[in-house]
RNA sequence: GGCCCCGUAGCGCAGUUGGUUAGCGCGCCGCCCUGUCACGGCGGAGGCCGCGGGUUCGAGUCCCGUCGGGGUCGCCA
């Protein structure tokens, strides 16, 4: 090693002795006579006390040094108590520039708010701030708690390939063109799915992976067309004994951040967290839970009430808001598609306004703010329609008062298991809102073409896909899906019968999953198993607000890395050679996937 | 694909009802400074106001288009 000692290390302790530092100049205060060096590396800063003014002159922000000195002790009033090396400084007697650097693009002070474009662009110097640096140490701390724990549990870590068939996840695939079969190509795997299926089958019995990801879908701040899963497959159990394993993974990694989780973590099923939230993954940092009013105006007169569904959620404090206020919240409704958002005042003196107020009964006025648990100054939000829209509309409201109202204590991890999700939904958009009857066949899997019903619906699930119950579970926190899992068909009967539903014909299914059927004739057996989603674990533990942050070199929007420039155009001999142009020899080759 | 916000010096931002010389802070360059720690002082350089078109006597500012970034719905475990 070029250094003796790591810089952050040195202490009182180390007084008197000779050591020699490697690491970047993060700050310089020149007097003159006497110059100041925070010298930061990996381990911290201290600073470095440079009497040669000739050497200290020339030194620039971010050079990268190799210094040898005295560690002495600060003189009375000099200590600095904001830095853990505070005590002391570093006199050096020799400064040998390993490397000068030019002008920076940005300052890596913590003190500065820089823009993200030009962060990504220059993304190893950003590294070198604190916060990032901290947050990608911290990404490697949690991949190292999962491996320990399922160390611990006799897991084998297994690699599958990248270069694969497209995997029935639902995204769309990236495509790569096999140069060696002109006119055909590879899929980056969405997941692990089948192969992790596979290796149950061959007797690997508890498998895990931190696997990359591929999905060719619209970014968000918590997407990435290519993220990391932690992959996890168990043969020979039952939902509570993944959800056990999983909880001791989870817990191993929020203790990196001293956060004790509650074990068991509380499980809801999907029908109370719709009913309740209004969402698959509710946020439970904050009450507000959505009020069914649907028989409360069984009799109403009031036209708009008159429907399937009615719901309501409180927004403390908001029967005061100005009516321009009130005018956003129709807008910010319409924006999700909705007509509107109905909505009712609750006086200081407990009379109701509002324009639905006078559309309301005195019967049904009168105990309204009994029913929905509203208090004077409140008010009211109502959705009324279809089922799924309109909780799904109150469940986005009751998060937005959240914010606005100041509801959500941001220091708090909230985790729940939302399980007996429904195995099919209907298919058809329009269907999916609920303002259709559903046609037959029109099914697709909630979850995925692999998830088990529930035992009790193993016999009824055809007859009646909309009230099979999945043998599957999410997990959630603080509003947001970490991952999720199911105990997987493991007969070909069934799974040949699941695909039925989803209108997958025996052809279809063989062109696109034949292997994993075929697997399942040799005596596969039970098995399940969840991922969940790294990038957004990191996130949160970190408190980033993008998974772009707890990624080491992500990408910006469209799926362009702005540090390399990927993706880039090919030269017309890749293009040849690649096989990109190739044309099927029969046209019916084409396979036709929906 | 829809909607919303942003784009002005290397970075972060200001720029009035359209008005002629586009500012501020940090950084950068030079000089000074022996106890600072986001050191300080003096001086200096640095701009195609994202790009293209239009309106106007006159556009950073108004209009249309386009590109880039962010958010959100659609989409996506």
């Amino acid at each position: 090693m070029i250094r003796t000692h790591d810089a952050g290390a040195l202490r009182v302790e180390h007084v008197g002795q000779t050591v020699t530092l490697a690491g970047w100049v993060a700050n310089r205060r020149d007097h003159g006579g006497v110059a100041f060096i925070d010298l930061r590396e990996a381990s911290g800063v201290v600073q470095v006390v440079i009497r040669d003014e000739a050497v200290a002159h020339s030194l620039r922000n971010e050079f990268c040094l190799k210094v040898t000195g005295e560690v002495t002790a600060r003189l009375e009033g000099n200590e600095n108590p904001n830095l853990p090396t505070g005590q002391i400084e570093v006199v050096a007697s020799e400064v040998e520039v390993l490397s000068t650097a030019a002008p920076l693009p940005f300052p890596i002070s913590d003190h500065v708010e820089v823009g993200e474009e030009v962060r990504l662009k220059h993304r190893y110097l950003d590294l070198r701030r604190s916060e990032p640096n901290r947050i990608i140490r911290l990404r490697s701390k949690v991949n190292k708690a999962a491996r320990d724990v399922l160390d611990r549990h006799d897991f084998v870590e297994v690699e599958t390939p990248t270069l694969t068939r497209s995997t029935p996840e639902g995204a769309r695939d990236f495509l790569v063109p096999a140069r060696l079969h002109p006119g055909s190509w590879y899929a980056l795997p969405q997941s692990p799915q089948l192969f992790k299926q596979l290796l149950m089958v061959g007797g690997l019995e508890r498998y895990y992976q931190i696997a990359r990801c591929y999905r060719d879908e619209d970014f968000r701040a918590d997407r990435q067309p290519e993220f990391t899963q932690l992959d996890i497959e168990l043969s020979f159990v039952d939902q509570d004994d993944v959800i056990a394993l999983m909880e001791e993974v989870l817990a191993e990694m929020w203790a990196l951040v001293g956060h004790e989780i509650p074990r068991p973590i509380p499980r809801m099923t999907y029908a109370d967290a719709m009913a309740r939230f209004g969402s698959d993954k509710p946020d439970l940092r904050m009450g507000q839970e959505l009020v069914d009013c649907t028989a409360y105006f069984a009799d109403t007169g009031f036209r708009v009430f008159q429907a399937p569904y009615v719901g309501a959620v409180v927004m403390p404090g908001g029967g005061s808001q100005p009516r321009r206020q009130f005018d956003a919240w129709q807008e910010w409704a319409k924006q999700r598609g909705a007509k509107g958002l109905a909505y009712v005042t609750v006086g200081e003196d407990g009379t109701l306004g509002g324009p639905v107020a006078k559309n309301l009964s005195e019967t049904e006025l009168a105990g309204l703010a009994a029913h929905t648990g509203a208090n004077p100054g409140d008010c009211i939000f109502f959705a009324a329609g279809a089922v799924k829209s309109s909780r799904a509309l109150l469940g986005a409201a009751r998060l937005e008062i959240g914010r606005r109202c100041g509801l959500i204590d941001e220091s708090e991890f909230a985790f729940t298991w939302v399980v007996d999700a429904p195995l099919f939904e209907p298919a058809d958009d329009a269907v999916a809102s609920g303002d259709v009857a559903v046609g037959a066949g029109a099914w697709t899997a909630v979850h995925h073409a692999f998830t088990s019903p529930k035992p009790e619906f193993l016999d009824t699930f055809e007859a009646d896909p909309g009230a099979a119950l999945a043998f599957a579970y999410d997990i959630v926190c603080n509003g947001s899906e970490l991952g999720g899992g199911s105990i997987r068909i493991h007969r070909e009967d069934v799974q040949k019968r699941v695909f039925e539903v989803m209108g997958i014909g025996p052809e279809e299914a063989d062109e696109k999953f034949g292997f994993l059927l075929d697997a399942f004739k040799y005596g596969a057996p039970p098995h399940g198993g969840i991922a969940v989603g790294m990038d957004r674990i990191v996130a949160i533990l970190s408190g980033a607000d993008s998974i772009r942050d707890v990624i080491a070199f992500p990408k910006s929007g469209g799926g362009f890395d702005p540090l390399t420039e990927a993706p880039a155009p090919i030269t017309p001999a890749q293009r040849k050679e690649a096989g990109v142009d190739a044309v099927p020899e029969k046209a019916d080759e084409a396979p036709t996937v929906g």
